[in-house]
DNA sequence: CCCGCTCGTGAACCACGGTTAACATCCCGG
DNA sequence: CCGGGATGTTAACCGTGGTTCACGAGCGGG
């Protein structure tokens, strides 16, 4: 584990072997399950055999487990920084947040799809750190939403974001069939519409 | 397969064995995906050994193709059924739709999760039927859509009934926390809310 | 030039889990 | 009372797939 703190900016570098085997087991674990997918599978989508995946990672869990901390990770670092640079408006606040979340999820469908879906089958200690970083990101939502929704408690604004999440992440679902512009703009309408609904 | 005609009137009349197994498995399959829960676990679940299973069921993926296929045809029946008695009202057809697909989140949380994650992992046939069945309910929702929103076309109104979907759907990751009248509440005004969404 | 590190390969190992086989048991109809 | 179907149990079979092992090949630095 020597590369494990340098991983975050390694990944900003050139797409490296490592870099582009995780890519590739996000796509296919997106598309068939984290479970019904080899580790020959994934060696093959990056042109090499199974157990090269081994140079790269400790285990195919490790591997999950990496790319499920990373997406719970941007998904945190952009909330918070994009509320922090939008002011002290509410409204803004929650735009800021909805047009993030839709972007993230054009833009990641199948991070999104692997990210609610597999957590499941990960490692206790991996998932429970995983759900923190989920628990964050959620309360950036529920203080936002709790400025938007002064009656009501915390609870109702966590059914609100989880919500909200549904709402925009159902993207992996339908996408492809409409252009990229509009299903931003008609998703961020809905979910405007739905967050700031009484 | 001499019960499969009568298979939806079977499980109205007494919990058998077999319908114990089907509920066992739905929430085992919700809590940690089809693929990670072995035939001994639902055996257990019900109070039998695995290989019990096989008196019931051809095999595991017939299980969850059964589970699959009820889940479809309910949401479809219910539906149609719910849409024919609204009258003429688009704005009512609507209304009617989204506390049905409420009830049933709120009522069946753990077959709307496996319903959304564990359809990759069924045989082509079965998918193909699974799929059919719910292209018919999306067109059920699309249909009314199309008739609040005339200037939307069919692709919009599809995108916009995935992610009512998804909103009312989110309700197996936020459930417990609030009291299911509040949940239902919140959840219905937020699926008008983003359904009516220009 | 050659050591040693990185990255791969193909073969083998081994555990897990779905499935089948070979018996019990219970119970009901004749 | 008896035979047979429904329902279970335990033991065994066996394919799949994650993981390890022994072994190259390329390559940069002393």
């Amino acid at each position: 584990m020597t590369e494990a703190n340098t991983a975050l900016h390694a990944d900003a570098a050139r797409p490296s072997r490592r870099e582009q085997i995780l890519q590739a087991a996000a796509q296919l674990f997106a598309e068939r399950g984290s479970r019904a997918v080899g580790v020959d599978d994934v060696g093959a989508a990056v042109g090499v055999t199974g157990p090269a995946i081994y140079r790269h990672f400790a285990s195919k869990d490790a591997m999950l487990a990496e790319m499920l901390l990373r997406i719970s990770e941007r998904l945190l670092e952009g909330g918070t920084a994009r509320v922090a640079a939008a002011g002290d408006d509410p409204m803004a606040q929650l735009r800021t947040l909805i047009t993030f979340q839709v972007d993230f999820a054009l833009d990641n469908p199948a991070l999104i799809t692997v990210h609610d879906r597999d957590l499941g089958s990960l490692a206790d200690e991996d998932a429970a750190q995983v759900r923190r970083l989920q628990r964050r990101y959620v309360e950036v939502w529920v203080d936002v939403l709790g400025r938007v929704h002064p009656a009501s408690d915390a609870a109702t604004n966590r059914a609100r974001a989880h919500a909200v999440f549904g709402l925009v992440n159902s993207t992996p679902h339908s996408a492809g069939r409409l252009p990229r512009r509009r299903t931003a703009a008609l998703l961020a309408a809905m979910a405007e519409a739905a967050a700031t609904a009484t």
